[in-house]
RNA sequence: GCCGCCGUGGCUCAGCCCGGUAGAGCGACUGGCUGUUAACCAGUUGGUCAUAGGUUCGAAUCCUAUCGGCGGCGCCA
């Protein structure tokens, strides 16, 4: 026997022909003479009617919310039924019978949350994570289509990226490793083999915040690209978000629609990107009444004021020195400057932080002296510029939060199937 | 790390201010119903009020501590 799926019914090719179906039953709504059966399978949802008379009677009247069915029967369109179609049964077979399923009408998020592995045969989860695939096959082309090389980073790491405190650490054998927090400094390696290299792997980061869009693992979306500049790395980026945007618009049409997404908002995500200087962005925050001072990291609340303004993404560049990491290149004339990009949306604030790498050894070592890291860690991070260095940028994009931002969504966490806060791990 | 809010049947909440021994809806169960749209009607079931201590004749309610959760800031993507 050969099953359909719920999808094609509903496109109306199929009519009154007998079909099989398998799934889940999602509601059920039980008279004397007739049982109704909304099923669900991934594609989507149909209402099923079992008469007394017929042969799936005794089988439908046992079923329970959630129990997994195949049933034989057919289709047919009828205005009474949600989605405008519906199968009349012939018959049934109970594949796993549900116990009294937890989740009901009344839904807190603290209690979805605790029930995650449930709540993912949700619509809404279902149709958050078919998008959130697409996304990353949009991605994919895109990079692909840059003649970019896939290239997959480890996530176990022996030293630090960056400073250190917000770092995993295991036991690994007789040693103290770490998770990774970037995948930056292995990208930077493989340039010197393949040039133009992507990954799209976890990152994680112990930070014990506590807001909408942290998560201690999540998915980073990097890339580094040699000879590049940063007026280049600006151009991909915003093409890309903008190829990722046109494309969810074009290929998720239904889900979008289905999620409510505020469609406007994606379609004004098109090159060119307003693009502001830190130095600009301080000077328009002194306008607004701010008292932030040049020199300050820009925080969540000033990040909100400007973002305000474009009501789109857009990039602050050219950063000072003194508040970016070690690798980050500076300009030669204005060494207080650094060649340092961030890509912020509404709401979520930073999605993508990127930049030139210092590419010059001594520099870098001057850079890494100064801010008390231990050279011994980095030598083969060293080695890179000892031996045939090369002008280079690169960026990293949060997966989730772009999810998040393009969505919608409340939180970074229903943008992944199994999210990890500082709180929650299960299942 | 700092600040704020929350914790009452399986789920969602009321009751807390002003102390008198817990109430509703949903679910589940039983029965009814000729097409329902998270159906409807009737009945039944179900809670040491997060935990520990204190005040009091008496605590879900007031006080203290602890635990758990959510959110804001900082940090970041």
């Amino acid at each position: 026997m050969s099953f359909i799926k719920i999808s094609e019914i509903l496109k109306g090719c199929l009519e009154n022909q007998e079909i099989s179906i398998r799934g889940w039953v999602y509601r059920k709504r039980q008279g004397k003479n007739l049982i109704f059966l909304l099923v669900r399978d991934s594609s989507g949802f149909i209402q099923c009617t079992v008469t007394k008379n017929s042969a799936g009677w005794n089988e439908a009247d046992k079923l329970t919310i959630e129990s997994s069915v195949s049933l034989k029967g057919s289709a047919k369109p009828d205005k009474r039924a949600p989605g405008g179609f519906e199968i009349s049964v012939d018959t049934i077979s109970i594949i796993g019978l549900a116990e009294i399923f937890p989740i009901t009408k009344d839904q807190s998020t603290d209690f979805l949350r605790n029930v995650r592995h449930l709540w993912l045969r949700s619509r809404k989860m279902n149709l958050i994570m078919k998008i959130r695939s697409k996304i990353l096959d949009f991605t994919r082309t895109f990079f692909k289509n840059n003649t970019f090389v896939e290239v997959s980073p480890p996530m176990f790491i022996s030293a630090a990226v960056e400073g250190g405190s917000t770092l995993f650490d295991l036991k690994y054998f007789d040693q103290t490793l770490y998770l990774t927090q970037s995948s930056q400094l292995y990208l930077e390696i493989l340039i010197y083999s393949l040039e133009k290299v992507y990954c799209i792997a976890p990152s994680f980061r112990a930070e014990k915040s506590r807001t909408i869009r942290h998560l201690t693992e999540y998915w980073h979306i990097e890339g580094e690209w040699p000879y590049a500049k940063m007026s280049n790395l600006m151009d991909f980026q915003e093409a890309l978000l903008s190829y990722i945007c046109e494309q969810t618009l074009l290929n998720c049409k239904t889900e979008l629609e289905e999620l409510k997404v505020d469609t406007n908002k994606l379609t004004l995500v098109q090159s060119p990107f307003p693009r502001i200087t830190y130095t600009e962005s301080i000077d328009i925050l002194k306008k607004k009444g701010s008292e932030i001072n040049w020199g300050a990291d820009l925080g969540y609340e000033e990040e909100k004021i400007i973002a305000q303004e474009f009501g789109r993404p857009f990039f602050i560049y050219d950063y000072p020195t003194a508040i970016k990491a070690f690798y980050c290149k500076t300009y030669k004339d204005k060494p207080e400057l650094a060649m340092s990009v961030d890509m912020l949306v509404p709401r979520i604030g930073e999605i993508s932080t990127g930049g030139a790498r210092e590419d010059d050894k001594q520099l870098l070592i001057d850079r890494m002296n100064a801010i008390g890291l231990n050279i011994e860690d980095y030598s083969w991070y060293l080695d890179l510029r000892r031996y045939g260095t090369v002008p280079h940028v690169g960026f990293g994009l949060g997966l989730e939060r772009l999810i998040t931002w393009m969505l919608d969504l409340d939180n970074v966490i229903d943008s992944i199937p199994f999210p990890r806060t500082t709180r929650r791990f299960y299942p």
